[in-house]
DNA sequence: GCAACTAATGCAACATTGTAGCATTAGCCG
DNA sequence: CGGCTAATGCTACAATGTTGCATTAGTTGC
């Protein structure tokens, strides 16, 4: 059987073609832990507290490689900033929560705005993006708490 | 009657309690006159072609003054770049429609978002913001040209 | 295991978008 | 017209992201 001490997150970016480096095993396990989306700064903070800090701009174009290889997707934050997280487009539909509490951002995978809505004559979609913002639930259980 | 050398722009932005000056007014007027969002330099370079150049920071002021006045509103673009219409929130529920093609956004007023999910339990939301990506009605027509 | 090949990294410098501080200009009001 | 001060414009700065290039380190062939 395959060597079983390699991590899943090295086998699929084995299976890309990539070179199998530390920073991508490293950023694409941060992702995969994180049930939210991160931006460059977040990233960066668990390398480091991993023991593994990395120069911002490798940090910038591994994330873009992920991208780019369909193991991560990113949205562009409130603040201008990009966040990332492991998966991909999630078959290129799904709608995403920004809670204005604590500034996390989920993924509603169960919602696909693209088949509800009829646009107007000569509007060809290829590409939904439906952002909800408000209270997550966790911050909406904990009314007093802050951050 | 009242004096009708005034424009309109310039009776709105009196009213809000501001000064009415020429470039608050001729920042005004460019985005009610334009059907999509412009971004700075959008508005820099309309200033400019009036006759009337302004700082960048100026601009910059002005624009959120505008926004926080409730004459304007803005979305971020894709290019994590500001884009401002004038207008408010409309009601603060409306989709918009990016065009990959020649990268213009444009307000789909009819089209509600909020009315039309449930959300998982626990989340609140307070406002949505629906975003299509595609095609224009302008650049479908028009398929060979490269805007 | 070692050498070679080259993708990936890290550094420095730059680009873009947006802000802050402060002196000057110009609306507004009496 | 004169004074008050909001608005402007300049300079410098901050945050986020990109480019070029020398160095490092995965990978492959032997």
């Amino acid at each position: 059987m395959p060597t079983p001490d390699v991590s899943p997150a090295a086998h699929l970016i084995a299976a890309r073609g990539g070179r199998v480096t530390r920073a991508r095993i490293a950023v694409l396990e941060i992702l995969q832990d994180s049930p939210r989306s991160l931006n460059h700064d977040d990233v960066a903070a668990r390398l480091a507290a991993d023991g593994m800090p990395h120069d911002r701009v490798t940090l910038y174009r591994t994330l873009d490689w992920l991208v780019e290889q369909g193991l991560a997707h990113r949205i562009i934050g409130p603040d201008r900033a990009r966040r990332f997280k492991a998966g991909g487009e999630t078959r290129s539909q799904h709608a995403h929560f920004h809670c204005d509490r604590c500034g996390h951002v989920l993924c509603l995978e169960s919602i696909r705005p693209e088949e509800q809505f009829a646009l107007p004559a000569g509007y060809q979609p290829e590409r939904a993006e439906l952002v909800f913002h408000g209270t997550c639930a966790d911050c909406g259980r904990q009314r007093g708490t802050k951050a």
